[in-house]
DNA sequence: AATTGTGAATTCCTTCACAGCC
DNA sequence: GGCTGTGAAGGAATTCACAATT
């Protein structure tokens, strides 16, 4: 394995590759190409290639990538061997769907907190076992209960507040949706989903139907 | 304004730099430089006058851009002067946040349809005046409705047929939470909202400290 | 024969640096 | 003097193409 800056983009395409796996392993085939690989997505079989060469070499020249195997690689270098724990700070519509919401990996992730700062929401069950909790007592608990992982889906004016609570109560890695730019200090990453981003660029898409975008 | 081929990421930026402005138009601000903006972001001043440059001359030297002038030609270059008509297909909890999600703007994006096939969900009521349809009639709605957006919240597995559905009907733009890369076929755009690719790449981050990713 | 792993070439994106303008 | 617009330079990501390997 490399020391090299590893691009974010290669780290995505790495979960999308684990993903095929999965499919791959379910479907019961043994090995596969990355030509084959490729053609699932809008990909060239060297990007797949180079993207798993970062991590060492795990194919079989003239064969191809075990699937099995590659499939145990991935996710050991996108670290889902250990159990990550994570808390929804932000109730609404948003958090009630993510706490709730059944694509991701339940050996992986797991939901264990949601919080709020509106008292008339304080207590609702958002499901079996799980109650939106106030942020006061957020920061304990993230320290208690060894949270790694922050979700907020706050308003974007209270995004940088929560966001420097939890980052000072231990949290290393955010998924934001608030329509807001976080500024990640030192050792802590950010992903910030902004739905208006992606429905403003369809939007310019519509408008502009002659220009060709690069498509993802 | 130039034929050229304009990258995604500009298009994204414009996005970034729109909601700015509506900040400083806000805060009373008659002018902004590209220093100021870029300031604002993790961003070269540069870029953002290459970025704005595709579209046109919209600053004066040694003063800058006039930020309601700016704000303007934004809006229209994002196509945000016409009204959006969107649906979201699958009534589960994502799609009954997206429904109700209120950073979408209301003069740009309206969510007046919101489908899915199991029965039990149709005639629910997600708020005042919009209730679950049967997909039965989601052909016919985006038609006569003259929806041309579309947000899918479905399973992985129904999000090819859905979407052919939905393009087939003349929607040719797409916002798809499925797991799954969509064929668009010419014409029709997509945008992937991938919750699980973001959630791996945080947890990527949190298993490899060491290795520096780039910040976004 | 098939397919990997990887230098070299290419394409795309960002930043520099400065002429031109207010 | 300050700031834009942009050609040129630099850097990053992707693709090509092929030697190496099974």
């Amino acid at each position: 394995m490399k020391t090299e800056k590893i691009s974010e983009l290669t780290i995505n395409r790495l979960s999308v590759y684990l993903r095929c796996l999965n499919e791959l392993a379910d479907a019961g085939e043994q090995t596969v190409s990355s030509k084959t690989l490729a053609g699932r997505f809008n990909l060239n079989s060297a990007q797949i290639r180079k993207d798993l060469a970062y991590f060492g070499e795990f194919g079989v020249r003239g064969v191809g990538y075990y699937v099995e195997d590659l499939r145990v690689q991935l996710i050991k270098i996108l670290g889902l061997v250990t159990e990550h724990r994570a808390v929804v700070v932000g109730a609404g519509n948003m958090g009630y769907a993510l706490a709730n919401y059944s694509g991701f990996k339940p050996r992986s992730f797991l939901i264990i907190g949601i919080f709020d700062s509106d008292p008339a929401k304080i207590g609702r069950v958002v499901r079996d076992g799980l109650r939106v909790m106030s942020v006061e007592y957020l920061k304990d608990f993230i320290r208690e209960e060894g949270i790694d992982i922050a979700i907020l889906t706050v308003p974007a004016s209270a995004a940088e507040e929560v966001f420097a609570l939890v980052t000072s109560a231990g949290v290393r890695a955010v998924l934001n949706f608030a329509p807001i730019q976080l500024h990640a200090p030192e050792g802590a990453k950010v992903r910030t989903v902004d739905l208006s981003i992606s429905l403003e660029s369809l939007s310019y898409f519509l408008a502009n139907p002659s220009v060709e975008l690069a498509t993802e």
